[in-house]
DNA sequence: AATACGTGGGG
DNA sequence: TCCCCAAGTAT
């Protein structure tokens, strides 16, 4: 641990503001915060890691009944570590971005190798886990385990982008001025510190969103830099993430076929992306036509075949593929 | 720093 | 209908 000489430097904020922002953010939470299965008082830190993991860009609503259905299969990280990759890239289902599947079963399989099977509390240790950044560490640190960290996502960079510095966004990428800011506003004490980092990202995912924040129910609205300003546009566009004809959108479609087979299929299928004279198992057919819907070059087809090969989302023998 | 990486619900 | 994007990570 380094311990830094920096006293806590000049803030545009005072100590008086601060506490009032604690205050009136943490009662706001405490009196709306969702009632989430992973925020349960009984809650473990395997179930905190799932639950993060899964949130990694894909909405609550969709997470939770696979969150369920995988805690009830994997209640513990040996649990998970003792099957194949495979089975846990099948149970993700379609929430997305299936490499986190992959990264949370190595991640479980290093905690029985390094932690004994169970989840690491501190900040160092999560964050030499496959698949877990700087958010999901302190995350986990903190909401599993009390510790006090700075948890800083996308929508606390939100908040305190308005609040603080009265932007509509904050900047493309966290940056160090960010990183300081979301220190500085960081209670003291840890108990107040660890509800501030629930309440603050709670805020904006119901109140500060991105899009139509609902001002009229936020309990700072009267000392928001943003809405003070007129709430001015951002001032920059997000660059929309492009889908259609991408690798990824082909990717996806190939994983879709490999999640629907419930045994291992000719390769054919997938490296002629469904254009294929062999007769297609029924229960593959219509992952199988909104492949071959796709139309892609065959370039494109070899590039994201071998890419998912290379990833270990898909595993080749014999002239048979299979998750 | 910029880019790749899935998915489906809501405006 | 079409576009936007939601508790990020790795390179």
């Amino acid at each position: 641990m380094v311990y830094s000489v920096d006293v806590v430097t000049s803030s545009a904020l005072s100590a008086q503001t601060l506490s009032q922002l604690h205050e009136r953010i943490n009662t706001w939470f405490l009196a709306h915060a969702r009632d989430l299965p992973w925020r349960a008082a009984d809650r473990t830190g395997w179930q905190v890691m799932v639950s993060e993991f899964m949130l990694q860009q894909t909405p609550v609503v969709r997470v939770l009944p696979v969150f369920e259905a995988w805690m009830d299969r994997w209640p513990t990280a040996a649990d998970l570590a003792s099957v194949d990759s495979g089975e846990a890239v099948r149970a993700w289902g379609r929430l997305g971005y299936p490499r986190r599947a992959l990264r949370l079963h190595a991640a479980a399989q290093a905690i029985v190798e390094r932690h004994g099977g169970e989840v690491p509390q501190h900040y160092d240790e999560l964050l030499a886990l496959p698949g877990v950044g700087s958010y999901t560490a302190a995350a986990i640190s903190v909401f599993a385990f009390g510790k006090r960290a700075t948890v800083i996502d996308t929508n606390i960079r939100r908040v305190h982008a308005r609040l603080i510095s009265g932007k509509a966004l904050p900047n493309k990428s966290l940056n160090a001025a960010e990183t300081r800011l979301a220190e500085e506003l960081m209670p003291a004490d840890l108990e107040t510190s660890v509800v501030w980092n629930a309440a603050t990202m709670e805020l904006g995912a119901l109140i500060c969103t991105a899009k139509s924040p609902k001002c009229e129910a936020c309990p700072v609205q009267d000392m928001c830099a943003w809405v003070a300003a007129g709430k001015p546009e951002a001032d920059y566009v997000p660059t929309g993430q492009s889908w259609y004809g991408t690798d990824r959108q082909l990717r996806g479609a190939m994983m879709a076929v490999l999640r629907a087979a419930v045994a291992p299929i000719p390769y054919q299928i997938l490296k002629q992306a469904g254009r294929v004279d062999i007769a297609i198992p029924e229960e593959l057919v219509p992952a199988v036509k909104k492949l071959a819907a796709l139309n892609p070059e065959p370039e494109q087809i070899e590039r994201c075949y071998t890419g998912l090969l290379k990833d270990g989302l898909a595993h080749e023998a014999d002239g048979f593929v299979t998750l």
